[in-house]
DNA sequence: AGCCAGGCTACCG
DNA sequence: CGGTAGCATGGC
């Protein structure tokens, strides 16, 4: 039996906000391909899902953006490309993504083991062994590049769900099979609820108010209704 | 002027 | 396991 309350609130958040048209992708007509759910088309495109997951950890998506659009002319998104590049310029073209030495090397690292795979989509535990590559950047690269039924969780969703008294845990795999268990097995729904998630989280989830006490601002402390 | 973003690895007890 | 230091930019 599934709790229904994870199904309510994506359907109230898809309501208040309209379908976000995730993975973005930058050269796209619209980078924001809402309701198509068919993307990615090429070999780069895919591959560019790779890098901007990696290049957004603990970073705007605004910054790491930037860094794709300083690593577009550079390599056109093609992991060869990335491989031949020097790696000075590379890290350069990053910098604005954060960790520039370590996302580097994740990207790098990313770029052999795209390489290796051959057009083959990987297993989540095979993805999960690159250096760089933890939980969420996982399940963001297998749900949105490679339409597998994988739910990605991230601070946002903690914050969210233990506010609104749905969870008590901070363990990915717990929180993320909560979601499974009790969702629809849906792909375009998966991409979706997570891109709600953070688009609600980033508007009133920041974690500086809604950490403080004393915040004059009682709305970022408003739960989702 | 601080504080914090669409985390991950490594290492601690 | 759970907790956290370190990573080292730019916007708000």
């Amino acid at each position: 039996m599934k709790n229904q309350f994870y199904y309510q609130i994506y359907k109230k958040l898809l309501k208040a906000y309209g379908p976000q048209g995730w993975w973005p992708l930058l050269h796209l007509p619209q980078k924001y391909h809402c309701g198509q759910f068919d993307l990615p088309k090429t070999r780069n495109e895919l591959f560019e899902i790779y890098l901007g997951a990696i290049l957004t950890q603990n970073t705007t998506w605004r910054q790491a953006e930037i860094a794709l659009n300083n690593l577009f002319p550079l390599t056109g998104f093609a992991p060869e490309n990335l491989l031949a590049l020097d790696e000075n310029r590379l890290k350069e073209a990053i910098i604005p993504a954060r960790y520039a030495n370590q996302k580097s090397n994740y990207l790098q690292t990313a770029a052999r083991f795209f390489i290796d795979l051959k057009e083959r989509a990987p297993s989540r535990t095979e993805i999960l062994k690159v250096k760089g590559i933890g939980n969420e950047t996982a399940d963001c690269i297998l749900l949105y590049a490679y339409h597998q039924l994988e739910f990605v969780i991230d601070a946002y969703t903690y914050r969210i769900f233990s506010h609104l008294g749905l969870n008590d845990t901070h363990n990915y795999l717990t929180m993320k099979q909560l979601f499974e268990d009790n969702l629809p097995q849906h792909v375009p729904l998966y991409q979706e609820y997570h891109a709600l998630i953070v688009r609600h989280g980033s508007l009133h989830y920041s974690k500086r108010p809604y950490g403080k006490k004393d915040s004059t601002l009682g709305f970022y402390r408003r739960s989702f209704k």
